[in-house]
DNA sequence: GTGAAAGCGCTAACAG
DNA sequence: CTGTTAGCGCTTTCAC
């Protein structure tokens, strides 16, 4: 037997009020009486009044949901800025619909749609890898609907965002294989058309620089940052004439990857070649040895992004320029980097 | 400049037509003539006709969206599962709003009020660990809202769901161990109100019985299943005066816990102590040596599920009584518990 | 095949 | 402080 649900007419009829009135006292209005607020709310409370959220959407012409596009949730980056996200989200009393578009341009428009259909009030996006334009957001700023991108981004485009700072986090992770006295350190980059990995390459480039050494084209390896693209880059790195003496990898799961196929080449980790990789995924502490990483502060990032979007929702009016919010990386030394104790 | 999306009204008006039948040409109502369907269409598209889903969903009465909640989304079951549920759900028109209860039951009571809010059309719940009862659900069902469980659920409830054989994933495991000459065999389990670890225990019991074995007490450690429990756990075996020659663990998170342990303490896996954990995590193929462990099919379980509650939701009126699929798990071997080869 | 009209439940003027 | 009224955009009888 479904339970029809009591309406705030119910109430009013139940108390002689009218409708409007019921939804000022319901809605916590200021000029109502005390009685009339409490004898509503006593109703309220008896009728088990659940207020219907989409006719007050259609009416007031906002959701209270605010969307969320994701490369995808595997891996513990997304899933931890999901759960800064939803918990900001909600304590605001907003609801949040996720969609992943699995690093998939196409996926991605599809996501767009659907979330301008379900009507959100607003949107946070982090880029797929293969994503190269932005038309598919124009819709979104042409209806208003307030956008903020997190991590991944596109250059060149004016928009609020919150990201990590990747060039720093590949500076001081080159830099520490320096101190370590490596000389010959290797990289491997993921697509360049996105902030986060041409900055961390940028960050690599410029500590080797900055010791006065060059980057050597061979040594740099650009792939899809999958664990399959490390053990790519790494072979291809043992076929060199002179091998490198440490890899900084843009990612933990190819330098994962790298990690197996020198094992298998019965190289000392770190002593022959050190590594270092980035996001701080979980395994890095599992592996042997452990890999040194870049933790990126997910959650917080999550609740940065949520917030500044919140604060656009809801000060729709005025339409301030775009923000841009930038976090501290934190570099996590582990064994596959630190021989020398420091 | 916000743009003014176009209405139904909108078209009606610069076609000289009634709303209703715009309505009616744009839902591929039958009786309607082709000349109008197409005028209508063509008139949408210039326009870039958007439906208004927040007002069709308070005419008919259902959101077209779905609930679901999760323990959390961080390792690759959960953010699997989710993959599979959105795939099905966005093909069939549905959107999705996701919750974590972060394994907290107070929170899991929120979640279920956050989504009954939202008005959405069926719910699908795999319960927090600290879950044991049901009374939040019971206004889920008086509202006659479609509920579909899986993986986790609380026995003796009669619900539909879609559930792992966990009973034959610890068998099987168990029976492996044996197989490979272990005979004191221990046990990580995890709170046993929940199905999933109660039917692993269960399974490991049998397989033990089966081969005339006795399950002993001291080798059984019931935890939180968390890392941390596994390192827990493991001294606790490695102190007793006759030491196990394999753990089969609940999960994985507790077995890569006795990993470390047991790799400080050097004993050798799996000569000393086979290991053998459950859910294959990404990381049970990273470690060193790489963890025996068995696959839920995590995908295929969020398929079957979305698809169970989606069939509920269409086939709202009759209510048809609660089914419940069992998906077959697989056991996947690797190094911890395989010195012999097959 | 098409139109007219009612109404989903709520909010926001505008009156008083 | 409270009531009256209109209407968000759509679907769905009920007519013709």
């Amino acid at each position: 037997m479904a339970l029809k649900r009591a309406s705030i007419s119910d109430i009013a009829k139940e108390l002689n009020l009218a409708v409007s009135t019921v939804s000022r006292a319901l809605n916590g209005y200021s000029r109502i009486s005390e009685t009339t607020r409490k004898r509503v709310w006593k109703l309220a409370e008896q009728l088990n009044y659940q207020p219907n959220h989409l006719a007050a959407a259609l009416r007031k012409g906002r959701s209270n949901t605010l969307g969320v596009i994701v490369p995808h949730i595997d891996g513990h980056f997304f899933a931890l800025v999901m759960k800064g996200i939803e918990a900001v989200a909600n304590k605001a009393g907003f609801n949040v619909m996720l969609c992943q578009s699995n690093e998939d341009y196409v996926h991605e428009q599809k996501n767009v749609e659907t979330l301008i259909n379900a009507q959100v009030d607003g949107i946070l996006v982090s880029l797929s890898r293969t994503t190269r334009d932005f038309k598919h957001f124009e819709k979104v700023r042409k209806r208003g609907i307030p956008l903020v991108f997190f991590d991944r981004i596109l250059d060149g485009i004016d928009v609020s965002a919150v990201v990590l700072d990747d060039y720093q986090g590949g500076y001081q992770s080159v830099k520490h294989l320096l101190d370590q006295g490596c000389r010959r350190i290797a990289h491997f980059g993921g697509p360049q058309h996105l902030n986060i990995y041409k900055n961390r390459y940028l960050g690599y480039c410029q500590a080797l620089r900055d010791h006065h050494l060059p980057v050597e084209e061979e040594l740099v390896v650009f792939g899809d940052m999958k664990m399959e693209d490390g053990i790519q880059g790494m072979k291809q790195l043992l076929s060199l004439p002179q091998l490198p003496d440490a890899v900084f990898s843009a990612s933990d799961f190819s330098i994962v990857g790298a990690l197996q196929v020198l094992k298998e080449h019965k190289l000392r980790i770190p002593y022959d070649i050190a590594l270092a990789g980035f996001s701080n995924e979980t395994f890095t502490s599992l592996t042997e040895p452990m890999l040194t990483s870049v933790d990126q502060h997910c959650e917080e990032m999550g609740r940065a992004a949520i917030r500044l979007l919140l604060e656009m929702v809801q000060e729709r009016t005025r339409q301030l320029s775009p923000r841009k919010i930038v976090l501290q990386p934190e570099l996590l030394l582990r064994e596959s980097s630190r021989w020398r104790q420091p």
